[in-house]
DNA sequence: GATGAATGAGTTTTCATTCAT
DNA sequence: GATGAATGAAAACTCATTCAT
């Protein structure tokens, strides 16, 4: 008879969440209107909670917004761990850990937005900006680096590839991740199509001659 | 002797100059903090004038936005006329089409700030971000995609799917304009010699073998 | 001993009184200075309250003027029920009818005010001035038409009595209104004996000669 | 050859002409939003000049309000003054001096903003609205009075207390003028009917049995 | 814990007034 | 005399933050 019947949700539970749903929550409208623009009533308001819930659990909106970006990067941490399972040839690894790369930044929402929170909000906050750069951003790079290293090592690779070469292979991602910021669904792209196109055409400039005539 | 000798500035001068010098300072200052956390008096300290002046130029902090964004982009319209000069082969012309849109994109601070603009207030103001691709963004590509359909043609470069998109062969200059504006001076990149590369490096892709060969 | 003891405004209470209370001050202030010259804060400051407290509870100063305006004038709405029960001749009933307009108007300091708000800002809101003309003008000047030509189907008021009779009636109640409102108490009038003076004049006009001998 | 050719208005002329005009357009402004509502350049744009020419004639925009306020009520001082020069029976002068008072206020545009700005900016500026009284309303109802007591003592008219309150044979040009002011042309009132009206019933009130039979 | 009324500092915008030209 | 650019004080309105209930 009691209100708990049938409730999955006990109060210690929803409690126990409350934080990450507001992080959520400020995701969501820190994102849509940056951090100037967003009132910590319409973060309130998204989880049909009132602005001083809110500050139960973060003392202030700039605290908030950290928390959140914290939060968002870190959420989506997991994910490249994949990096090290990789198997097959370096161009084949290489092709991989781009594939997955791009799905894990362009083609994932969140990490777009926050992409577009470290454009629009870095000169406030460049510890954070660097922050994603050492988690996500240098990772893949170093990846890369190595993957190329090994290849020009083992003769896969042309021998004059330069030092830039990771950057140039990561490029199209951030092309299609801003073009995502920028346009939305109002000039749509195929970013896998574009992804794919782009990978074979980095690849067979970066493969010996040899190799590509297969 | 009288005040108005070596007075460069006559009253009416002046007046003429006033609203692209606020829309100057309007710049920096919206690119440095974003529209919600831009104040109009920060914009007319800028100048050493007051808020009420800039009122007197531009009824709103809105429109002031607008104007702003819209100066700023017409500001560095005519540099992409550079594009028709072009000579040699379409290789050679694909590279130089590709270090003009370098330098007046990611090389040059005002279009970067714009960019940032774009993904920052892209939500508020989805027409100005449209018309400047129909002004930059759009015209650049179609170009590439002609370069490219005409090297296809005349059997300078390889048939593939990256042909087709001209998108692939652009990135770069995205990549370091967001990295730009994301890391500024806190993690610097050789922006041309990344370029270089990327050039050698689709170029390479693009042509057919017995070209490479040269 | 406990706070509550004795506090007789829970919150509840006071957020239930609040709208009324800021209107009523709202009035107030208004009525002493007009919209213009009436500053929000003027109304808080009057509660003892701030004008952010004001915005609680209306969006913008227009709309609390058209509330002010529309509560003011409601709120006297129930006096001319007493029409209605009215007893005696047609003259004893248009003299007790005026007297009941004029205790409600000239003698009314809100209906004053009402009058007074209606004539110097009507230009901006002449929906509410036609309104009050409905609630309360037509009503009164309907039921003395409509004594009247009781009176003179009777054969108590004379039969030339004409269809402007009724305003002719009715007209001190506004002199009397429009004299306090310009001189106040800088220039007393017994307004009570105005009326009587004017009813008796009126009437004595008004009824046929053998009832006058009475 | 000169601009001055065909000029009727000489720069002298204009110069000498400007005070009034701008009184005149201050008048316009005033009576159409009230004081505080009213822009300084909202009168020199109606007069096609600058803000800065209007501060040249007077020096606040508190001064040139009640310079115009006393410059309207003057440049209508000189009609009461036909006063002197009725003829005929006390009736008749008394019924002549109605209409006059009626033209010369409710019926007339000037004397009817005049009574707006009274009762809107009274509180502000009571002397001015007691110089108006002094100036036409005492002088009127002082007339009144000396008429009506004129023809009790003649005995053309009838002893009693409306005798003593000419305001009671005034009212009706209040009521047509607030009306005016309250409705302008959304309920129009055939004033004149109305003024025949309410003089014939006051005279008839007023007026000896005897007489009455006439 | 949760609420939401209240605050007051801060921002946009207006406009009376000044003054160099 | 006229102008109108510039000022700055003031007013409408917003919103992060607090706190009594």
């Amino acid at each position: 008879m009691t209100k708990r019947v049938g409730k999955k949700t006990s109060r210690a539970e929803r409690r126990a969440r409350r934080p990450h749903e507001i992080l959520e929550a400020a995701f969501e409208e820190f994102a849509a209107k940056g951090y100037a623009a967003t009132r910590v009533e319409d973060v309130a308001t998204r989880l049909g909670i009132t602005k001083g819930t809110v500050y139960l659990y973060f003392p202030t909106k700039d605290v908030l917004f950290q928390e959140m970006f914290r939060h968002a990067s870190t959420s989506s941490a997991d994910r490249p761990t994949a990096i090290g399972g990789l198997r097959g040839s370096c161009a084949e690894r290489i092709r991989a850990l781009l594939l997955i790369a791009y799905e894990n930044t362009a083609n994932d929402r969140k990490t777009r937005e926050l992409l577009r929170l470290s454009v629009a909000e870095g000169a406030r906050l460049p510890e954070m900006v660097d922050c994603r750069h050492e988690l996500f951003i240098a990772p893949t790079l170093a990846a890369l680096t190595a993957l190329v290293e090994e290849g020009v090592k083992s003769g896969e690779l042309r021998r004059d590839t330069a030092a830039e070469t990771p950057d140039v292979l990561a490029s199209l991602i951030f092309q299609v991740a801003v073009w995502l910021l920028m346009f939305a669904d109002r000039k749509p792209i195929d970013g896998k199509a574009l992804m794919e196109a782009h990978i074979e055409l980095v690849m067979s400039g970066l493969l010996q001659r040899s190799e590509q005539m297969v």
